[in-house]
DNA sequence: GTTTGGCACTCCAGATTCAGGAGTGCCAAC
DNA sequence: GTTGGCACTCCTGAATCTGGAGTGCCAAAC
């Protein structure tokens, strides 16, 4: 239905919401038509306007105020009139210089990937660390704490850890755990957590195991360990949202940073992207979000053929896609390949 | 030289503290007289306002409206006026019934902590994390993840596990990897991570070492292992702030969410908090924090006889100190003994 | 001498009014 | 189809006004 715009529309929809995302003030027709290769005047522009206020493409705030464009202009804004280029020299230079952080583990480089992305796009960045489940087991060690509590450690193929406490109805001896942590980790390593799960099951069901009371007691405090952990979501520099002029009623604030501390939304939109595939982008009302107004983009981190998680932009919906998307596409790409195992160093080209 | 003031002008000055924390709004005299227990004219309560002002406890934000208190006037309320009670039987509860996490590590408990402690006081709750370096080491282990990288694995004594990666400059094998992981651990299980270091830098000195190339090499790595990583410090229920008329000037909250989102000036109070003991009080500019009009009220918690960090809830000024104290001091208390080895389970008395 | 009622004074907060300006919509002319 | 003109709308910010809450001070009362 937006594909019958002419040329003209367009270019003029364009202007109207390129104007809107630099000042954030409904847009007149007067602003237009001092626009550079726009050679028309305010009455037609305004003839213009009004059809793409039909169209659900803009709306006005009241009758004498100009133009704002419609989540849906931003949409077809997106899909059809932005062409994206790719990311600034300065932006790439500063990625490739702090992100591939000395001695970073995977936890620390997507830290700071979040406030990477935070500080060049002004926005606030998000990074959805790897769900645990999706992951290659490496390691599984469990270290006596002291009385009955044993805790699980549990290494990711990307250098990820995670740990549970465990607690044991008897004490096991050090010799005993050294038995149990060689032969779990013959057994399990290497495997995709939804594999290892698969194996403790069907090991515990044989019958070589349930002679062995060691070793069964082993498998059932892995599969405790192997609980579903709370998916990590870092979320650097919420603070810009102050900078917004759209957002300077407390009350909208409020909303905003209470969704940021419940996470729960946010994760349920990470995962949508995560699911998909590439760059998503979610403006206003299609991220769920309660707190109107805002959009989000993702990409997808990978390593090899494996999705690992989510980065991502969230910034109001007057946000400066042109110039976020590349970065969320770079950096995406670039911590893909800092945790790709054997390639921590910095690569030469992308 | 606030030790001259008489009964009645504690007792007004109470009350106009206690009304501002309630209210927010500025105490007239009128206010003072209706409150019970007062049973004197306006005008006389005026003239001990007066005083009061004198003497830098009050302050009038002009000419016609009511007193506010100072932060000289917190601190007298706080040192003198106010006996804290104990904590409410309601909030015992639900701190019994959640921090004890079923099968929670440190890291989950102290993250909870932090909720709680927002969620009963109705303020941002922070917790700092033990410092790795007052740790006792529990276990240290090095797991290959492919390539040259090694992650480094350090369990403290309580449960708490750092993580570190180190690159070697040729590869190791698994059997090697054992050896050394045996080797460092029978040599520095149970030392605290100053004794750590220490102990490393000496017997990389010793004779027996520099012969065994392999085991002067996991001296080194553990070296590497070893240093320093940031505080990891947790902040929850931010989002109260909004709550706060007081704050409700944007470019405030700004700031406020930036102090939050640095850390540099918390962590340098909570440092302070550590080096004292017990339940500590900063009032306003005491806390040397940026944005004014903040109180911070931390404890420490410790297992035994060693400190481990530091649990404390930030607010504005205007504070309710007599729930708040109560809170952050049992919560303090209940967290360390959680965290004392072998308590794990909920004590049943305190 | 402490307490109190009275009174003039101050100053804020909110309502009201007003003028200017930016923008629109429509129509008739080009 | 495009444009200039014009009446109309509605927001914004400044200015004004009023009521109320509160103070400070003084003289009278206790």
């Amino acid at each position: 239905m937006t594909g019958n715009l002419n040329d003209r529309s367009r270019q003029i929809l364009k202007a109207i919401i390129e104007n809107y995302i630099a000042t954030a003030e409904p847009v007149g027709s007067r602003t237009i038509t001092r626009q550079q290769g726009v050679n028309l005047s305010p009455a037609s522009v305004r003839n213009v306007m009004s059809e793409l206020e039909e169209l659900g493409l803009l709306s006005s705030p009241h009758t004498s105020a100009g133009r704002v464009p419609t989540d849906r202009a931003y949409r077809f804004y997106v899909n059809t009139l932005l062409k994206v280029g790719s990311v600034s020299d300065d932006h790439e230079e500063q990625l490739l210089e702090r992100l591939p952080l000395q001695g970073g583990d995977a936890s620390r480089i997507l830290r700071e990937t979040s406030r990477m992305l935070s500080s060049l796009s002004r926005y606030a960045g998000i990074v959805l660390a790897p769900r645990f489940t999706e992951n290659v087991l490496r390691h599984l060690e469990f270290v006596k704490l002291g009385g009955k509590r044993l805790l699980a450690i549990l290494v990711t193929e990307h250098g990820i850890v995670h740990n549970k406490l465990v607690e044991v109805q008897e004490e096991i001896s050090s010799e005993e755990l050294v038995r149990m942590s060689n032969y779990l980790n013959t057994l399990l390593q290497g495997l995709p957590m939804t594999e290892v799960r698969r194996r403790l099951i069907e090991q515990m069901q044989s019958d070589k195991i349930t002679c062995d009371a060691l070793l069964d007691r082993a498998l059932r405090l892995s599969k405790q360990a192997l609980a579903e952990t709370e998916a990590d979501l870092f979320i650097e520099g919420q603070a810009t949202f102050f900078n917004q002029p759209e957002f300077s009623d407390t009350a909208r604030m409020k909303e905003i940073f209470r969704a940021f501390e419940e996470k729960g939304q946010l994760l349920e939109l990470l995962d949508r992207s995560l699911a998909a595939d590439g760059i998503q982008i979610f403006i206003g009302s299609e991220t769920n979000l309660a707190p109107g107004g805002m959009s989000v983009i993702t990409s997808v981190y990978r390593s090899g053929a494996r999705k690992l998680g989510v980065i991502g932009i969230i910034g109001p919906t007057r946000m400066g896609y042109a110039s976020v998307i590349p970065i969320v596409d770079y950096t995406a790409r670039l911590v893909s390949r800092l945790l790709h195992s054997g390639e921590q160093r910095l690569p030469a080209v992308m």
